[in-house]
DNA sequence: ATCAGTATAGAATAATGTTCCGTTTCAAAA
DNA sequence: TTTTGAAACGGAACATTATTCTATACTGAT
């Protein structure tokens, strides 16, 4: 078990509070980011400049952390998800940075944790086929010098994936 | 092991073929789905139109599958990242409707993959803090009847978390 | 009750999305 | 090589939406 990664606080101001009005309009915002500030407005019983206002200052704190596109995983010829647990042999700064700066390079990967437990990171792969992952694991995780172990599990459906985290 | 949870195909219509400049367009959309068309045609030198129309050919083919304005859990007090293993007991297809149906309607659970391995499913639970995963656990986790097994990994720190699958 | 600060509505303006149409490009067929 | 048709494109016109501005209403503290 370590703890490298960054653990330092967002760059974006202070905290804020946030309201019902404003929880509200990041329940829309999570579902659909095209929604008009118009139709936020009429769903909220507002007009429409308080409803850009409060957007934007969350857009500033930080609260909204981006707008993305979502791309659908198989459309695009990239259809096997893999959990690629992974420990290192050394835990020092130094070592843990390496790993890091080198892992966060990899396209492939979506996703990169530190994690409790018998393994040091979760990686989530999204690639096209078990060959590529095979071809993944071979060139790229494989030329990493301070992996220990390292264990795959395969994603066989997505049950649920949401990018929603207010309730 | 199983193969629970959905497997049909995306409600969306056929596959198409996706150029350069449409692979371009997403990789730019999945950064910042607020830029602007003509943003976008300047980047990819061409005029408006294109860009509009191939954008709008993806959304209905489903290549993009939803704008969605991404939220800072830190900043809406969900700062802790849980990853929540579960073998079931029944592996049925009722059982396993069951077990999907009710972990869908959390709203802590993130993310519900079936998976290989020795568990099924693997959740990304994001909560307050360890006292609101203790609840999550004890009152919703615990009330069903299906779960045979269960293992929690934390989360420590997200050293890396992106949505873009194009490359 | 008064004051100061904040939130709001409504209208005006700026920016962006969307459509239209004539032109170009490109590849397949002759 | 020429012809032809379909698809992609550019530029302008139009429609919708975001953004700003100003005056008003609200809220809490003194």
């Amino acid at each position: 078990m370590n703890n490298l990664g960054n653990t330092k606080k967002d760059n974006a101001t202070e905290n804020i509070a946030l309201d019902e009005k404003d929880i509200a309009i990041l329940q829309l915002l999570e579902e659909d980011a095209k929604m008009t500030i118009r139709d936020l407005a009429a769903k909220l019983n507002l007009s429409a400049t308080p409803v850009y206002e409060r957007i934007r200052k969350m857009e500033q704190a930080g609260v909204i952390r981006q707008y993305a596109a979502i791309v659908d995983p198989s459309k695009i010829d990239k259809a096997l998800t893999v959990l690629c647990y992974i420990s290192l042999k050394e835990h020092g700064k130094k070592a843990g940075a390496k790993f890091i700066k080198e892992i966060t390079s990899f396209p492939e990967v979506m996703e990169c944790l530190n994690i409790s437990g018998q393994f040091d990171f979760m990686l989530k792969v999204q690639v096209k086929d078990m060959l590529a992952y095979h071809e993944f694991n071979v060139n790229k995780l494989g030329e990493l010098d301070n992996i220990r172990h390292m264990e795959s599990v395969f994603v066989m459906s997505v049950i649920k994936a949401t990018h929603r985290v207010v309730y």
